[in-house]
DNA sequence: CATGAATATAGATAAATATCTATATAGGAG
DNA sequence: CTCCTATATAGATATTTATCTATATTCATG
C-alpha cells in the first residue's frame, strides 16, 4: 500500500488544519470559511481531497454536508511509523 | 510549529521509500542508486529535503555521507497524531 | 415550482515539485 | 599534483498542486 497518499493530506498547512477542524467536531464548510483565509471552492478541493484518501467520510445531510474523521486510517499511519521505528537498524549496511 | 513540512517528506513515495531505507541501516547513496530509478542528482534533491526538514541528519566520512534518522522527529509525528485522536469529538458544532 | 442556501464543477493560472542532463566541487589514493 | 569517486549545484522542464472566479447542481421550504 503507498503511505505516501495518505501522509499527503498532511502536507499542506490548510488541510492540516481542517484535520484538526474535523476531529474537534467541525463538521460543516460555514464555520472552515470562517476560520480559514480560503474560498469556498478552495475548501471543498481539500475536502475532497482528504475524503478520496479515505481520512474522512461524508453523508450528506440536506443541502449540508457533514464529515467525519476514519480514525482507523490516522491508525495506520501511527502504524507505520511506529513499523519505520521498530526496523531501526544503527549499523550501516555499505 | 508547522508539522506540514514533517509530513511533506513521507508525502512522495520515493522519499518515503528513501527513509524507510535509511532505517533499515542503508546509508550511503550508492545502495539507493541501485534500488530506485533515479538519477543520482534527484536522489541528493530528496536526501537534502529530508535534511532541511530535520528528519535525518547527515555526516561526512571523507567523500562519503552517513545518513541518520533523526527518531525524536518520528516521534514527535506520532505524538501529533496521537493528540488528533485524543481531541476528538463525535458531536457536530454547527 | 421558484427561491435561496450549501456544495460541486469547470476553467484558468501561478507556484511548487520532481525530475533530468551537464557540470562543478571535494577529498582520498596513487 | 592528478585522477577517480562521491556529492552537490545549476539550469531546464514537465507535472502537480493550490488557488481563484464564475457557474452549475442539489435540495429544503415557502
Amino acid at each position: 500500500m503507498d503511505y505516501s497518499k495518505l501522509f499527503k493530506v498532511f502536507a499542506d498547512p490548510n488541510r492540516l488544519e481542517i484535520v484538526k477542524f474535523l476531529s474537534k467536531g467541525v463538521c460543516c464548510s460555514c464555520q472552515f470559511i470562517e476560520n480559514f483565509d480560503i474560498s469556498q471552492p478552495t475548501l471543498t478541493y481539500h475536502l475532497k481531497l482528504i475524503r478520496e484518501s479515505g481520512l474522512a467520510d461524508s453523508e450528506k445531510n440536506g443541502t449540508w454536508n457533514k464529515y467525519k474523521i476514519n480514525y482507523d486510517k490516522i491508525d495506520e499511519m501511527i502504524e507505520f511509523l511506529i513499523k519505520i521505528k521498530n526496523e531501526r537498524s544503527e549499523e550501516c549496511k555499505c
